[in-house]
DNA sequence: ATGTAC
């Protein structure tokens, strides 16, 4: 079965696959895969009749795309990427965006070394575990009032560096500023706002996860990026993370999909092979109103990671008995993995205006696009790629030539099966401590919820950068090795 | 991903 599926896929070039317009009622453009031939054996079956059921959608601009690391997902593959043409009927899709809306990753660096963390490696990661609230339901320590709650929908943040959660300097670091423009907190239900307002500063539970990494010498691939990007010394001690917008994402995402079923047809004569593709035309009020919730839920995703960061910068001041500033804790960059976003891209020589979905994958602008801070303007922007906590993980350039993609590249390792199965092939007490013997000391909220996120569950990171480079999607800056994680 | 079902 699988093996018929990939019989009719064409073959581009060694790392892109193709699926024509042919291959199914409805198709208004092909379905494109980027992959080498190991990558696209791996994939589940249903990516493939996800894409090219993408493929369908009104406005769906140049092809439907997934990513090295695509897997199925809701009704979009994660790892999915499409552009509506917004002047030719586009519409906008909960299912390509995701139910964790802005769901992101963020990289910090340290002045530290290896050598210096080794002997405190166990109480950071313990003090972690205690300060940034993992798990399912788990709440932070902010209480926020309701109009203040309304702030940080409107600013992201913003709030949060206003409020000393921060430095300014982070501000530029983050996609957007970390305040995306036209949120409406007036879009958003009471419902949504009591799952949220609780929420800031925590981890939240699946593969969110908190990682303290350290750069290898030979594992630098540019030294003058990686300078940019901060990564400086030998065996330099970075944290990354990967959290977003919790239950008030999840809320949002749940109101809007059952709007869209209402009027979706009745109203606007779309017709989608699969409920989960629940659209409305970008241009109508639906649409319009969901856009600006989903907005909102973007600003509170940069604010958890804000004051996640705050936390962070907080315990590692505690340990060392230094101030965050002493330690160089500098924001490489925060990255945003499901989202919809306006952007302007070249499609059949013309410049189009494009809402581009974006669903487990990573914008990757190359140099000289405009919304990239003024540092990275000649290097590209920097690409967080967390793999599975067992392995390590990356980080990346966008490049010039990442138009094919409208700038899009992997976000992670992507999983090669269900959270079930791998429930039944590790058991998480046995794991957590196999990792610490190879060197990964890991505290968790969920004994099941780390046996889910085994390493083996997980394609090779390594496969999966190579050929996001392969195909001209981002380039190798830094692969970092995990010695310890804080697991939701 | 998610107060893992309203």
């Amino acid at each position: 079965m699988k093996v018929a599926v990939v019989h009719a896929l064409t073959k581009v070039s060694d790392i892109v696959w193709e699926l024509p317009p042919s291959y199914k009622e409805g198709m208004r453009v092909p379905a494109r895969i980027f992959a080498t031939e190991r990558l696209i054996r791996e994939m589940d079956e249903a990516v493939f009749e996800q894409i090219s059921n993408v493929a369908t959608l009104p406005g769906i601009a140049r092809c439907a795309m997934c990513m090295p690391d695509g897997h199925s997902g809701y009704g979009f593959p994660i790892g999915g990427v499409a552009a509506m043409d917004i002047a030719r009927g586009g519409v906008i899709s909960p299912g390509g965006i995701g139910f964790d809306i802005n769901c992101g990753m963020r990289l910090v660096v340290t002045n530290l070394t290896w050598e210096e963390v080794q002997p405190h490696l166990k109480r950071l990661v313990d003090l972690l575990y205690l300060r940034v609230p993992a798990g399912v339901g788990s709440t932070g320590f902010l209480r926020l009032s309701r109009p203040e709650f309304r702030a940080v929908l409107e600013e992201g943040a913003h709030w949060c560096v206003r409020h000393g959660y921060g430095w300014h300097e982070d501000l530029e670091l983050t996609e957007e500023n970390g305040r995306i423009e036209g949120a409406d907190p007036d879009a958003v239900s009471e419902r949504a706002i009591d799952r949220g307002i609780k929420q800031i500063g925590t981890l939240g539970s699946g593969n969110h996860y908190l990682e303290i990494q350290v750069v290898r010498p030979e594992h630098i691939y540019d030294r003058k990026v990686a300078e940019k990007f901060g990564i400086t010394i030998p065996n330099q001690v970075v944290v990354m993370f990967h959290c977003g917008s919790r239950g008030f994402g999840h809320q949002v995402t749940s109101d809007y999909l059952q709007v869209f079923l209402r009027v979706m047809e009745s109203k606007y004569g779309i017709r989608i092979l699969d409920r989960e593709l629940a659209s409305a035309p970008f241009d109508s009020p639906e649409g319009q109103r969901y856009f600006a919730a989903m907005k909102t839920a973007l600003n509170v995703s940069f604010a958890n990671r804000q004051v996640i960061l705050h936390r962070i910068r907080e315990v590692f001041s505690e340990v060392f008995g230094r101030s965050a500033e002493d330690l160089g804790m500098h924001m490489v960059y925060d990255v945003a993995h499901n989202t919809a976003k306006l952007e302007r891209h070249l499609v059949d020589g013309q410049q189009r205006q494009l809402l581009v979905h974006r669903k487990g994958s990573t914008r990757a602008f190359g140099p000289g696009l405009p919304g990239l801070p003024e540092r990275y303007r000649d290097t590209g922007q920097p690409v967080i790629i967390g793999g599975s906590m067992e392995t390590g993980s990356y980080l990346l350039v966008g490049v010039p030539g990442g138009g094919e993609s409208f700038f899009s590249t992997a976000h992670g390792s992507g999983r090669t099966m269900s959270r079930a199965r791998a429930r039944r092939l590790w058991r998480g007490q046995t794991l957590q401590q196999e990792m610490e013997t190879h060197g990964v000391y890991v505290r968790t909220a969920s004994w099941s919820g780390l046996a889910e996120e085994a390493g083996g569950a997980y394609k090779k990171i390594d496969d999966v950068v190579e050929a996001t480079e392969l195909a001209g999607l981002s380039r190798r800056v830094v692969r970092f090795t995990p010695v310890g994680n804080v697991k939701g």
